[in-house]
DNA sequence: TGGATGACCAAGG
DNA sequence: ACCTTGGCCATCC
């Protein structure tokens, strides 16, 4: 890992704004990235002190030993899950 | 060197 | 709506 990508994907990550979310592979491609799965594996080891939870997977449901947590911290931004799946058409943040 | 393993993704059955 | 497949990238046996 090279501190460049890495700082590209915290700034990313740092600038959703609260309520609002994007898809690991929406950050990849901000950040400059060709894989979802490294953002997924930046975050997990460095997303500590970022909003991490407001990334989430494509088509709106959440990796299952983080589910409770993440839509515990969406839920109190006011990003609604409905069977533990978020609605991305009406979350997804629109910008750039 | 080779395969398995993730906080992934899109397209097909 | 659920499963498989092929692609992706870094790490760890």
């Amino acid at each position: 890992m090279d501190e460049q990508t890495l700082e590209q994907v915290r700034s990313v990550v740092a600038s959703i704004p609260p309520g609002r979310v994007l898809g690991y592979g929406d950050v990849a491609e901000l950040a400059g990235l060709r894989s979802a799965r490294l953002v997924g594996r930046i975050l997990a080891e460095d997303g500590a002190d970022l909003p991490w939870y407001r990334v989430l997977r494509s088509d709106g449901t959440v990796a299952e030993h983080i589910r409770h947590r993440q839509l515990e911290h969406l839920r109190a931004e006011g990003v609604l899950a409905d069977n533990g799946r978020v609605d991305m058409r009406r979350y997804r943040w629109e910008a750039e």
